[in-house]
RNA sequence: GCCCAGAUGGUGGAAUUGGUAGACACGUUGGACUUAAAAUCCAAUGACCAUUGCGGUCGUGCGGGUUCAAGUCCCGCUCUGGGUACCA
């Protein structure tokens, strides 16, 4: 008979469901384990194939971990602010509350048809008072901890629509999305918190928890630590102002042609001279719709201007030009660059474009220190023009001119990040709302906790002009101050939605806690997770804010450990014809259609079987009936087995030597099978797990000339192999097979017999110059001269040496016999 | 631009430490079953050359290198994907 898989699905489903089988108990901590997939953003569009090839997979894990026995706690929520609910209002007119809650009913339908073991009691949603109130009162905390300020900070702002965009808004030729308009800079005080203060470690944090390398790469560069030197330039004509710029290179420092400043510094308008201030003036408005890739892009033609001012150099007391240029970003370093054209490619190709001299002041070892520089000259060497560190070489002068600047007090050793403190304000309505008062008299002032939440108000006018839509809104927006109880303004922005995923994997614990942010004791017994598995897109920002509020709750003794995520996995992407799948390009695959022809099981495996996990790749059903085809036999295998653990009981060992030749081979077959699998799931390569069970299931074809023990022995392993891959389908052969309980209620897992993985004998390859001439069985470990001789007995090798000399002869043991000749 | 990945038959992919390249599937071809088709089962299937048979050469994006031995290590590229701080 074919596999029923739409009964037998449902069936399972309401099974699982009467029994409570996935109701996590968190008080029981023997073996607890803490699976957590990236919660869902519900937009618009139905689960799609890519939340599939996410979920299931997760979920098969977590079952492998509950059938050892694990107590597991997967659970799955909703990600539910953001822009793109906005924007969906904007378009139609539907509220995003509304269509939030929509969206959110119909895909928790959804994930129940994938049968996936989420404990639905601890669905959690970031868009309901109950849950963003904390992001308020976990905000309150980081400004007490003087963690949370304010300061200009520039937004991508479109002239014509008079608002605010996001950089996804902005096309790829500057322009605003809406309109076409070029999209302009504009500076507003926003909230920052200090994630810069927690840099060290959270770059120290990434060698104690077992992440891709990859992932922990892109954090290190994201934070970007490097050790250098702060120099102190004068300003000619002004004894009270200086100019702080951070360098790697201080051994060049004799060679400072020119200081480049940041167009954005307010020092620029302070040192620009009269005859220069209209071209200074001109050049920032040029630039003013380029983004930062533009901007720093090292193929761009560099442009700039003088302003007319001069710096003093400290090492020399020379008088050298001060120039603005868009490459010096005011939020990197200090916003100034000494510009060393002689050994700096930047800095020689500017220099060359607008002759500012280029002076070598560092040479390679052995070559002329009078030959004229042809382009910049980067690598370490012998100093020269550097007056009494002349002849030293120059990486030793690295640590000799900082101290001789810091004995005169003309700059400092330093260390410089990438890493930028952590924008939260959002011009935006579908947020959780900042909760800050600005009163005339007290200034800022947080909302008192016992006041929070700052509830979001569901009347607004998304397209309110000139910034937040909350400040559209009276009622929100006039408040009285908590201090002086005289009239004061609310903050009218909302916070960055990284917010809300920073501590949501705390939440799950109990997400009807009224006590507090969460629970504590829970947090502490279960965090950090164990298992968490996300897209390689969030590396440098979500995981690491994440890391960061982790921290944080620890010390102000939240949680008691110092990292959210034990382990980390990234699953592939799944692009339609290579383009990542999305509603707007209208090419997402609606997995519907799969379910209703192979069921829920078969999908699942199709999408593990494809490719590495890891990898993703381009969508295509292709092999889809391969796996319905693996399904049917494995089905009808066991389907000839009913009520077969009613008549025999299998040992959980068998001595091989009664066994028949066919008998042994399976038993050794399920061995390896067993063995192979344990390591493919456990390191999520569910490809080759199935490809495992597939040559499992070739190989059972003599099962039925088995004996019966053999035969139950055999169906049961394979049964609870299947049972994390094919949920459905291995209750169901279970209970056919004659066990009264469910799998998943009584989860079990099989010992492996190490006896039965030893090979008696192995395939020895024979070699001649590197390529393969010759292969035969020997028993295993055999006498390197037992190989020789077998070896050197073949046809093959004997045509392919003779008449040559043999050069040598290497030996791997039981592998390979490479024979060298000439 | 910068940071991080990836590239293997007609297709998806496999290959712990460098040690038989192509597991497991899809597709294709041939066969069995059938009045026929579907389904199922069996066999073959990297390319090229040779062939009655034995066999041989090439082959893991491109160009170099290290090694007895390279998909795997090193150097230099190309293309594709992710991120680049307001998509999440």
């Amino acid at each position: 008979m074919k596999y029923p898989f739409a009964d037998v699905e449902k069936k399972w489903q309401k099974t699982w469901e009467d029994n409570k089988t996935y109701k996590t108990d968190l008080t029981d901590l023997e073996k607890k384990l803490y699976t957590l997939v990236m919660f869902i953003y519900p937009s618009g569009s139905k689960l799609h194939i890519g939340h599939w090839y996410n979920y299931a997979p997760t979920d098969s894990w977590a079952r492998y971990k509950k059938m050892r026995g694990f107590n597991v706690f997967e659970p799955m929520g909703y990600d539910a602010f953001g822009l793109p609910a906005e924007n969906y209002a904007i378009k139609t007119g539907i509220h995003p509350q509304d269509s939030t809650v929509t969206n959110i009913d119909d895909i928790r339908e959804q994930l129940k048809t994938m049968g996936c073991m989420y404990d639905w009691d601890a669905e959690l949603m970031t868009c309901v008072p109950e849950y963003y109130k904390w992001n308020q009162w976990l905000f309150i905390q980081l400004y007490k901890k003087g963690l949370a300020y304010r300061k200009n900070a520039p937004v991508n702002w479109c002239p014509s629509c008079q608002t605010v965009l996001a950089n996804e808004q902005v096309q790829s030729d500057g322009t605003c999305e809406r309109c076409d308009t070029m999209v302009e800079r504009k500076n507003l005080t926003q909230w920052f918190f200090k994630i810069t203060n927690y840099a060290d470690e959270l770059l120290d944090g990434l060698k104690t928890i077992d992440w891709p390398d990859k992932t922990k790469l892109m954090q290190e560069n994201w934070i970007g630590k490097s050790f250098g030197t702060e120099v102190k330039f004068g300003v000619d004509g002004y004894k009270d102002k200086e100019i702080r710029v951070f360098t790697t290179r201080p051994d060049t420092l004799f060679g400072v042609t020119y200081v480049v400043l940041a167009p954005e510094l307010d020092l620029v308008q302070e040192l620009t001279t009269d005859e220069n201030k209209k071209a200074v003036a001109e050049y920032i408005e040029s630039i003013k719709s380029l983004s930062e890739i533009e901007r720093t892009s090292t193929v761009k033609e560099k442009t700039g201007v003088p302003t007319g001012a001069y710096a003093i150099n400290p090492v020399n007391d020379e008088k050298i030009p001060i120039w603005i240029a868009d490459y010096a970003l005011a939020n990197y370093g200090t916003g100034s660059v000494m510009a060393v054209p002689g050994h700096d490619d930047r800095d020689f190709e500017f220099a060359a474009k607008f002759n500012l001299p280029i002076r070598k002041v560092i040479f390679e070892k052995g070559s002329d220190a009078d030959v004229e520089l042809t382009e910049a000259y980067t690598a370490p060497g012998t100093m020269v023009n550097s007056e009494q560190f002349n002849e030293m070489d120059s990486i030793e002068c690295k640590s000799k001119i900082t101290d001789w600047l810091s004995e005169n007090d003309n700059g400092e050793k330093k260390i410089n990040y990438r890493l930028r403190d952590w924008l939260i304000s959002r011009q935006r309505y579908w947020g959780t709302p900042i909760p800050i008062v600005y009163c005339d008299t007290c200034g800022e002032v947080t909302v008192p906790e016992e006041e929070l939440p700052v509830e979001l108000p569901y009347e607004v006018d998304f397209k309110h002009d000139g910034g937040s839509p909350l400040e559209g809104n009276a009622e929100f927006l006039n408040a009285t101050c908590p201090k002086c109880g005289g009239a004061a303004k609310r903050d009218v922005d909302t916070m960055d939605t990284f917010m809300d995923s920073s501590w949501y994997y705390l939440r799950y614990l109990n997400p009807k806690f009224s006590d507090g942010m969460f629970d504590t004791k829970l947090g502490d017994d279960w965090t950090p997770v164990d298992m968490y598995v996300g897209g390689a897109e969030h590396a440098t920002m979500h995981l690491l804010y994440a890391r960061f509020i982790h921290k944080f709750l620890r010390d102000i003794g939240m949680v008691n450990s110092d990292e959210p995520f034990k382990r980390l996995i990234h699953q592939g992407t799944i692009t339609n014809n290579g383009a990542k799948m999305s509603k707007s390009k209208g090419n997402v695959v609606n997995p519907g259609s799969f379910i209703d022809e192979y069921g829920s099981d078969v999908f699942r495996m199709y999408l593990m079987f494809m490719g590495p996990y890891e990898l993703g790749g381009d969508w295509s059903d292709k092999g889809i009936v391969g796996v319905d085809r693996f399904v049917q036999r494995a089905y009808s295998l066991f389907e000839n087995n009913k009520d077969l653990s009613k008549t025999v009981a299998a040992p959980s060992k068998f001595d091989m030597e009664k066994l028949t030749e066919i008998e042994k081979s399976v038993y050794q077959l399920v061995n390896k099978t067993l063995s192979k699998f344990e390591v493919e799931i456990e390191n999520y390569r569910f490809n080759t797990a199935v490809a495992t069970l597939m040559e499992l299931n070739n190989g059972l074809k003599e099962l039925p000339n088995c004996s019966n023990e053999i035969q139950l022995f055999a169906s049961e392993r394979f049964i609870t192999m299947l049972a994390p891959l094919a949920p459905h389908m291995a209750e169901e052969c279970w209970s056919i097979l004659g066990n009264e309980k469910g799998l998943f209620d009584n989860p079990i897992w099989f010992e492996i017999d190490e006896s039965a993985l030893v090979q008696d004998s192995v395939t020895i390859i024979v070699q001649v110059n590197g390529k393969v001439r010759a292969k035969f069985d020997l028993p295993r470990d055999s006498e390197e001269a037992t190989v020789k001789e077998t070896a050197w007995n073949e046809e093959k090798v004997k045509a392919h040496t003779d008449g040559k000399t043999v050069v040598k002869e290497i030996y791997v043991k039981n592998k390979i016999y490479n024979i060298v000749v000439r």
